[in-house]
RNA sequence: GGACUAGUAGCUCAACUGGAUAGAGCACCUGACUACGGAUCAGGAGGUUGGGGGUUCGACUCCUCUCUAGUUCACCA
């Protein structure tokens, strides 16, 4: 069914061909929706058409809502108002779109075939070393998010993870735990993996600033202090032992790495995130040098004489970029381009989003750049989705002073508030314990999720975990309640007739079949611009006006069946569009709550 | 110092990318249940959109200057 908005657009330009002998192109005509306070759906603002008319924005607003009217069916009134033009669509149209498009079951989402953009969407990306926290909750969130959005809009999504698994971070943990460790495991430690292994690097970093005051009392000064406490040569020593694959230290690596998997994966099961493919950067941080060394033969980057390789971006108003170290040893980005050209290589994707923090800004700019100057052009294809950080009422979360929120206490405490609530309401009395405790998690999960998510990524957020966290008002729990309510609804109407009759529409119900009809565009836009919280500010506002509905209208005992069978067809459709739309923000919908 | 991003109600966030009287929630007052689920609904109060200039029919949005905060500026990843 063609959208009502384009029906207008393309009415308006024959209305202003027709009334002044003027061709305009559809993409001048400026629609919006009509605010409340007027009547209407759509508003044509006349102002930019005047120079057609040449005639006052009341006049040409006249003029151009008398044709509109009389030249489609679709259209049933008008009114004009200080040069905006408000149009009214027929019931009609609505009832057409409630009972034709609304009803089957994928609205709003393009169907993915053969032809589809192939979209690679990197996001997570974590350390070894220790347990995830708020911060990463965000970058998880919206990088699942976003790749069931861009599926949602016809792409072909492959979600990827980039561990970094080595490097001088784990080796500090490495050699905490054989030092003073005792052989002490996850399951003698009865902790996570990842816990037990991020214990132990906090455990080092106390160790070295305790050596560095030792020092500094004994009259070194504070930088050498730094750069020579033994703990951190034994670190470096490790490291290198690693890169010569020492097997000893090969064998703990794997082996408290292996711990660290198994942490996270449960948080990642727990968090409702999964990957279609994993990376290591021990198995790719290499990868990078041959690009490099080509790029010295071409002559795009340079050599200093210490046998150092860089980047010259003063042409495009940066610095000058290390690609590698004088020992011939890769850093950071030589890693990077490395990863992009295999991935490019093998999966030839159309698009590429890196979903990380923007403090790598610089970093990713970087990368585009020099993969430009080496003349591949798919450098074009990479977007980094860059995120805001997570900030606490206090500040920034420091991992070593120990300001930060971990990802698993964050999520228990989620849904034991839930579980409080849920047993003050006393709603579920009839459920046995274990789909109670089903229910919890997900109110609890939905309302961890919806808060992050319904933030601009861009932003940086504030985080109280104390109070900021509401079940009421424009909340993940709110829009689930919604849920609940109008299943509760559908499941007593079981068995009635549903259809749209001919009996008029009021308002409300207008309203709400014409939010469901945004949809659509609600996921494009969303897709396009990689922001969940587009969807998930749209699904509030139908949540809240539902309940408006709800409170106003009963369902149920509507005046004569016809109007039962109406409503409970919009009902039903807003239903489905509160649950693929939370799906698309990785939020379970429960039956009841 | 350079670059990038942000600044909207006491707090947390919106504003369809230049449109009508800048909207929600929380918190604070006041109301609404013999109900299809009160984790709801209605009302009140709360704003010089950091500040100054400019562009035009029209600016939270664009330009310019300025203030504040965050990030980053190279051999940590």
């Amino acid at each position: 069914m063609q959208r009502i908005d384009q029906i207008i657009k393309s009415v308006a330009v024959e209305a202003v061909r027709d009334n002044w002998s003027v061709n305009i192109q559809e993409g001048q005509v400026q629609i919006q929706k009509t605010r409340r306070e007027f009547e209407g759906d759509f508003t044509v603002v006349v102002f930019p058409l005047l120079r057609h008319s040449k005639c006052s924005p009341e006049e040409t607003g006249k003029a151009m809502g008398q044709y509109m009217v009389d030249h489609s069916d679709m259209l049933s009134g008008y009114n004009v108002i200080k040069g905006f033009l408000n149009m009214v669509v027929s019931q009609q149209y609505w009832k057409e779109l409630l009972d034709g498009d609304l009803r089957g079951p994928h609205y709003g989402f393009t169907p993915v075939d053969a032809g589809s953009p192939n979209v690679m969407i990197e996001f997570s990306s974590p350390n070894t070393n220790k347990p995830l926290h708020l911060g990463h909750i965000r970058n998880n969130l919206l990088g699942y998010s976003v790749s069931k959005i861009m599926e949602a809009s016809g792409n072909h999504v492959t979600k990827v993870n980039l561990v970094n698994d080595r490097g001088i971070h784990i080796c500090k943990s490495m050699l905490v735990w054989q030092s003073e460790g005792n052989g002490e495991t996850p399951e003698t430690a009865g902790m996570k993996g990842d816990h037990l292994v991020g214990k132990y690097y906090v455990q080092f970093d106390q160790i070295y600033k305790s050596q560095i005051e030792a020092q500094v009392n004994e009259g070194v000064i504070r930088r050498e202090a730094e750069a020579k406490a033994p703990v951190l040569e034994k670190a470096r020593e490790m490291l290198r032992k690693w890169e010569a694959d020492d097997p000893e230290v090969r064998r703990l690596w794997e082996k408290m790495n292996s711990w660290v998997y198994d942490g996270f994966e449960e948080t990642y099961k727990r968090l409702g995130v999964s990957f279609d493919k994993t990376y290591y950067e021990s198995e790719t941080y290499k990868l990078g040098k041959e690009i490099v060394l080509k790029g010295l033969e071409e002559g795009v980057f340079y050599k200093k004489e210490d046998g150092s390789v860089w980047a010259n971006l003063e042409d495009e108003g940066l610095d000058h970029k290390i690609l590698l170290r004088a020992d011939g040893t890769s850093v950071y980005m030589t890693q990077e381009l490395g990863t992009a050209h295999q991935r490019y290589d093998e999966y030839g994707f159309d698009s590429h989003i890196y979903v990380v923090g923007n403090e790598q800004n610089y970093h990713f700019q970087v990368l585009a750049i020099v993969l430009k100057k080496m003349g591949y052009m798919w450098a074009d294809k990479l977007f980094h989705l860059s995120y805001g950080m997570v900030e606490l009422p206090e500040g920034k979360m420091k991992s070593r002073e120990g300001t930060v929120v971990d990802a698993d206490d964050l999520m228990d405490e989620m849904e034991s508030t839930a579980k409080m609530m849920s047993e003050e309401l006393g709603k579920l009395e009839d459920h046995n314990e274990e789909e109670k405790d089903i229910i919890y998690r997900q109110v609890g999960m939905g309302a961890l999720k919806y808060f992050i998510l319904k933030v601009d990524p861009k932003k940086n957020m504030t985080f109280d975990p104390g109070e900021s966290v509401d079940f009421n008002g424009n909340t993940g729990p709110f829009i689930q309640y919604t849920y609940a309510r109008i299943r509760s609804v559908i499941r007593k109407g079981e068995g009635i007739p549903k259809s749209i009759g001919d009996i008029q529409m009021n308002v409300k119900e207008v309203s709400l079949i014409r939010m469901m009809h945004e949809y659509p565009e609600i996921i494009n836009e969303a897709s396009r611009t990689l922001n969940p919280s587009l969807v998930a500010n749209f699904l509030y506002d139908l949540a809240k006006e539902f309940n408006q509905f709800y409170h106003d209208y009963s369902i149920l005992s509507a005046d004569n069946q016809e109007q039962v069978g109406l409503r409970l067809l919009i009902v039903e459709a807003i239903g489905q569009i509160v649950e693929s739309g939370m799906d698309l923000l990785g939020i379970e919908v429960p039956e009841r709550m």
